[in-house]
RNA sequence: UCCCGGGUAGCUCAGUCGGCAGAGCAGGUGGCUGUUAACCACCCUGUCGGGGGUUCGAAUCCCUCCCCGGGAGCCA
């Protein structure tokens, strides 16, 4: 079907010449004697601004063109004599491919709520918010694979159904072909998972690290980049069921190398969105106010503080401002905590080093004060963490002991445990929360605004 | 899951002390020769979130459940 798209009218065409257009209509405004159009087709933020004159062929077709319906437009392209637009089409022919009842049609030309269009996931895109949202979601995960790609990371394909019910990231969901209502039981009662298809219990993924380890310690540089699960009870602007994670992991490196890693990445995903998603980025500025290109744009030169845990407490411990928890050494950072660290004391992007052994996963590496372990959280302004990740424990002795202590099941594990047995070297690598960091840059303030369709507890309408 | 705040027309909201269900926008019709969330006039629009209770009478008071938002926990 021969068409230009709009967001290639500005800079490919020239006035005089003769385009065709599809797309969306935003809004119709009829005068005495000709009508303007507005229309947008997805392909950016832009909008082009139709005028059918009342004795060309496509006026009879105007009463067609409400909001919502999907038409074709032929004409001249024209400098705009009125503000707002550099360009404009005289249209000589209009087709209507789908019609839209303006009284049924949901988006009306002035704003809504968030809230209101998440109720209709299915048309929520075609709103200039949305729009803007799910353009630079594409730009990032473009961007995640332009990164690692370009530094001879592979992208591994961690399963997302797994058997591992004990990496300790999080309630999981089950997956199951048993009939619910009537499944096998054992003697002594408890359902029979050996009858189920694949013989044992089996969950949806809440991470493909450990999954990562092992191509780590082949490929030896890789990443995933696909969904994750977790069956939590959190209703929160911060959480999803569904989620994706980027999670990278290098054979030879240290905890030094995993944040040098993780600081550059952050800075090549700003770079990208501002060298590709300007016009999206302005307009949420504009519409939300809640980042800057100015914020992005400084975002992506200043380096990350580093600051370890212990001198975080310290820290806190200084400032004279009472907090709802206890600030003391061995406790977790709670959300006022990280953001005090990263709006109050230090203005920006803050990496959190070395945190008490009891309060981080089994798989970090103990370090030689045998009371943290080398773990690294990068926590932003406004979200708190966004990455967390470590070197992982490469010594056998001491991992099995680390299992033990944190009541980690050895049996199910051998396989992770021989990594260490044939070959173990230090590796690292970290996660990152996608919508997280999608949310960070677009400034919406609920992860359920930045996900095609999310999954949260009691919701999964789309 | 916990603590607050909400749920009234398609959307955003008002509704006083328990006494006739309201406004703006959207939509419809008409008008207007350059609009930009166009403008002007008129018209249409209701399971007051669901269920139960108190009362002569409930959008309004009480109980309960559901949903949404903000914050917290869990976490990325």
């Amino acid at each position: 079907m021969e068409r230009i798209l709009i967001k290639d009218i500005l800079y490919k065409c020239t006035a005089g010449e003769t385009v065709t257009v599809c797309g969306w209509v935003r809004t119709r405004r009829e005068s005495k004697g000709f009508a303007f159009i507005v229309l947008n087709d997805g392909s950016s933020q832009e909008t082009l601004q139709l005028v059918v004159p009342g004795d060309a062929p496509a006026f009879g077709e105007l009463h067609r063109c409400n909001t919502g319906a999907a038409i074709r437009a032929k004409g001249i392209l024209k400098e705009s004599p009125g503000k707002g637009q550099k360009f404009e089409v005289e249209v000589s022919e209009i087709g209507v491919f789908g019609d839209s009842d303006p009284e049924k049609y949901p988006l009306q030309k002035k704003g809504h709520t968030l809230e209101f269009l998440r109720e209709i996931g299915h048309l929520r895109p075609r709103t200039n918010t949305y729009g803007a949202v799910f353009r630079l979601r594409n730009i990032l995960a473009s961007a995640v694979h332009d990164f690692f790609q370009s530094r001879g990371f592979a992208w591994v394909h961690t399963p997302i159904i797994t058997a591992s019910d004990c990496e300790g990231a999080g309630e999981l969901f089950s997956v199951t072909s048993l009939d619910l209502e009537n499944p096998p039981k054992k003697e002594e009662g408890s359902v029979d998972f050996t009858q189920d298809y694949f013989g044992k219990r089996a969950y949806l993924t809440v991470s493909g690290q450990l999954e990562a380890e092992f191509f780590a310690m082949s490929l030896g540089k890789v990443y995933t980049f696909g969904p994750t699960f977790r069956a939590e009870d959190s209703n929160t602007s911060r959480h999803l069921s569904e989620f994706w994670m980027i999670e990278p992991e290098m054979a030879f490196a240290d905890l030094m190398d995993d944040m040098r890693l993780a600081e550059e990445f952050f800075h090549y995903l700003c770079v990208a969105v501002l060298e590709k998603g300007e016009s999206e980025l302005s307009f949420l500025q504009n519409q939300y106010k809640r980042i800057s290109l100015e914020d992005l744009k400084r975002l992506s030169e200043t380096s990350f503080v580093h600051i370890s845990y212990s001198d975080a407490i310290k820290e806190l411990e200084n400032e004279k401002k009472s907090f709802e928890f206890p600030v003391q050494w061995g406790l977790d950072l709670q959300s006022e905590h990280e953001r005090y660290l990263t709006d109050k004391v230090f203005n920006g992007p803050v990496i959190v080093t070395d945190y008490p052994k009891d309060i981080k996963a089994f798989y970090m590496r103990l370090n030689p004060d045998e009371k943290t372990v080398a773990a690294m959280d990068v926590l932003v302004p406004k979200i708190g963490e966004i990455i967390g990740g470590s070197q992982r424990e490469e010594r056998l002795d001491i991992l099995e002991m680390r299992m033990r202590q944190t009541g980690v099941p050895l049996d199910n594990l051998q396989w992770y445990l021989d990594l260490r047995r044939f070959g173990s070297a230090p590796h690292a690598g970290f996660g990152l929360g996608f919508e997280r960091m999608v949310q960070y840059i677009t400034g919406m303030p609920n992860i359920r605004d930045v996900i095609p369709c999310p999954r949260a507890p009691q919701t999964i309408g789309f």
